[in-house]
RNA sequence: GCCGAUGUAGCUCAGGGGUAGAGCGUUUCCUUGGUAAGGAAGAGGUCACGAGUUCAAAUCUCGUCAUUGGCUCCA
């Protein structure tokens, strides 16, 4: 017998070589219905693999994120088996299953394969599916699977058996199909009921630019065809919240062809809500003890050259302005960060005076790869909210944890909730990639992780993140498809001190370097309003919206009684715009209501004898009359309600 | 930059080797209204751009530009 300890901690008595299927029938038959994966001794092991020795057991369902991982990694058999049986010559690279679903990257050879063929492989995963085809998995030796990979005349299975130790690789086959691979599959075909290929992509193997590009196919299943509907619905819904179409819808920016790709135009109401956004940081920057600094669009190539930048991007850059002047050469400004510290390097310092904090809406211009820009999030001229912050050692911490103060106020102000933090630090196997020394690296990620842990950040460490000159705190959101951007960042900073020789006068009258921190709350005024635009759908606060009020006359007889209200609105510094057209009450209010107009007064009548407005809220309906002053208490209310204070 | 897709009116989209289509918007007129579309008439397009094939190209082919799904990149 063997004794097996479920993750409540109870422990039962089985006979060896049961299965983790057979654990699950003793405990319910739905379970056993219900059983995709399993984990032995955190193993990931086959619901059909015999239990040979005491240990730890966990079973998954489809409601586990380790079972709907084997369900779409199953599913990924699937695919290739279709793939190969419609294309025997196809070659076979890997297959994962990933957050939402799975893929499989395959060398098609001389074949383009397109989506049109996408519905063709749809249905043959389905009829292999019905076929209730058992996964099983054996153990190869190296030389095995070398020899089965060299008859299929497949380098790139080779290349990944030659990387494996012998004794650790292993087949799951099912029907007359066999792929390399760890396990973790369900106990048959039958269980995927639904299947969706969603679209194609390249991808590089190995994610080496380098290397052959494969197509890749992005597929999702699910035990129920209802599921899947219910998915594919909840795609439509995200991207009906997509930024590119709401700025497009709410007139907020725009691009042209003329202009360039990735240079974002910003329209009348798009750039006022850009401003309302900087106010409200800049105000909240005074408070903590910034101060604005304003530089030029250009810079010598000498400021790069400088602070490093030319040497490490020049290349990949807008190329340098060159002057009617022999020899003088402009860069576009693709970051603050150098010119700032010219700013600082303008008359010495005292430790007394520090820390200088300069900060500046920074338009910078980088020259993206074309196949990268995406809308506003991803673009090659920008506004950053940029800060540098001069300190001396000991302040630093301080100095750190008050801008996570700054961010969470910011964050907090707009309703952003869902974001995580992500620390990243130096790729301990490629330490050359960095500038500085070991022992202020070190010091600067003890800075940054103590920091994340006292302000009780959500926060993951990824090595291998940071920045060429030093390690940062990065706050990233997700957008309406799930995509992870970048939003807010603080980062530490040994090197440019250094490059640029800026000091201060210590206590000992000794001259010190500083420690520059750059920050960011919003990331990019673009960035930030793209996200912001995703995660509201396009209903933002009230103390940000375009126009708060919409005063909608029911006809042109009340114009006059109208204007007197839009008047009174003005004047308690609500936006407020009038609608007098010459068309019927419900279509204004239908236009307000799809503009997204927080609140709608309509005015009639009724109200012009009265001297009320009559109120209606966005997507709340009718809230009853109410004296002009009322009303517009109300909304200064709900402002003052969204948006807290900085506290110092 | 790479692999794939797309580009038709201001917007959303249909069509497709032989005179360019719809809805919304816009303009004018009628209508003066009560909580999500009042009615009528009109204007509006070198079908992204450039070449080629053809008697004939918006339609087929190639190239360019832009958009887009990914990959790579991201100071």
């Amino acid at each position: 017998m063997i004794a097996i300890t479920f993750p409540d901690a109870s422990i039962r008595k089985f006979p060896v070589g049961t299965t983790p299927y057979q654990v699950a029938k003793s405990i319910s038959e739905g379970l056993a219905r219900n059983v995709i994966s399993a984990k032995f001794n955190k193993q990931t092991v086959e619901v059909a693999t015999p239990l040979e020795t005491d240990g730890t057991l966990q079973l998954f369902t489809w409601n586990d994120t380790e079972g709907k991982q084997a369900f779409w990694h199953s599913s990924a058999h699937l695919l290739a088996q279709a793939i190969k049986d419609h294309y025997p010559d196809a070659k076979l690279t890997i297959g994962p299953a990933i957050e939402n679903g799975f893929y499989y990257d395959v060398d098609f050879g001389d074949h383009s394969f397109t989506e049109k063929e996408l519905p063709i492989i749809e249905k043959k995963m389905l009829e292999f599916a019905r076929e209730k085809f058992e996964f099983s998995m054996r153990m190869a030796s190296k030389e095995e699977a070398l020899a089965f990979y060299k008859k299929e005349n497949n380098p790139y299975k080779i290349e990944l058996i030659e990387n494996l130790e012998d004794g650790t690789i292993s087949f799951c086959d099912h029907a007359d199909f066999t792929d390399l691979c760890r396990g973790g599959h369900l106990p048959n075909t039958g269980f995927v009921k639904a299947v969706k290929l969603l679209n194609i992509a390249g991808a590089y193997w190995r994610g080496d630019e380098k290397n052959t590009q494969l197509t890749r196919i992005y597929g999702i299943s699910f035990p129920k065809q209802k599921e899947l509907t219910e998915y594919l619905e909840l795609v439509e819904e995200a991207k009906k919240r997509d930024h590119r179409k709401l700025g497009k819808e709410l007139e907020l920016f725009t691009f042209s062809q003329k202009v360039g790709q990735g240079l974002p135009l910003w329209l009348p109401k798009g750039t006022a809500l850009r401003e309302r956004l900087e106010n409200f940081l800049k105000k909240a920057q005074k408070k903590a003890g910034y101060e604005q600094v304003i530089s030029p669009h250009i810079g010598n190539i000498e400021l790069y050259k400088t602070s490093g930048h030319y040497e490490k991007y020049g290349e990949d850059s807008f190329q340098p302005i060159e002057t009617p002047a022999e020899g003088e050469m402009f860069l576009l400004k693709p970051m603050n960060c150098p010119h700032h510290c010219e700013i600082y390097k303008a008359r010495p310092w005292s430790y007394r005076e520090l820390p200088k904090r300069y900060a500046e809406f920074g338009t910078v211009y980088r020259y993206e790869q074309s196949g990268e820009l995406h809308g506003l999030t991803r673009v090659r001229g920008f506004t950053q909210d940029d800060a540098h912050i001069f300190c001396t050692p000991e302040q630093l911490d301080d100095e750190f944890k008050k801008v996570i103060d700054l961010v969470l106020y910011v964050f907090g102000s707009l309703g952003f909730e869902d974001f995580t933090a992500q620390v990243s630090l130096r790729d301990p196997e490629n330490p050359t990639k960095y500038i500085g020394s070991t022992k202020n690296w070190e010091l600067a990620e003890q800075a940054i992780v103590n920091a994340a842990k006292e302000k009780e950040l959500n926060y993951v460490i990824e090595y291998g993140e940071a920045a060429f000159y030093g390690p940062k705190l990065d706050f990233m959101v997700k957008d309406a498809l799930g995509r992870k951007w970048q939003l807010g960042t603080i980062q530490v900073d040994y090197n440019l001190p250094e490059r640029f020789e800026l000091s201060y006068k210590g206590s000992d009258n000794e001259l010190h370097r500083p420690i520059m921190i750059h920050r960011a709350p919003f990331g990019s005024m673009e960035r930030f309003v793209a996200i912001l635009l995703e995660s509201t759908g396009g209903n933002f606060p009230l103390w940000l919206a375009p126009e708060q009020v919409n005063i909608l006359c029911v006809s042109e007889k009340h114009k006059k009684y109208a204007e007197k209200v839009l008047n009174i609105l003005e004047n308690d510094e609500i936006r407020a715009l009038l609608d007098n057209r010459n068309e019927t009450i419900g279509k204004k209010i239908r236009e307000a209501e799809m503009s997204k107009v927080p609140f709608m007064v309509i005015v009639g009548e009724k109200e012009a004898s009265e001297g009320l407005v009559s109120v209606r809220k966005h997507r709340d309906g009718d809230q009853g009359s109410m004296t002009v002053e009322a009303f517009a208490a109300i909304v200064n209310a709900e402002i003052s309600k969204s948006i807290s204070k900085f506290e110092v």
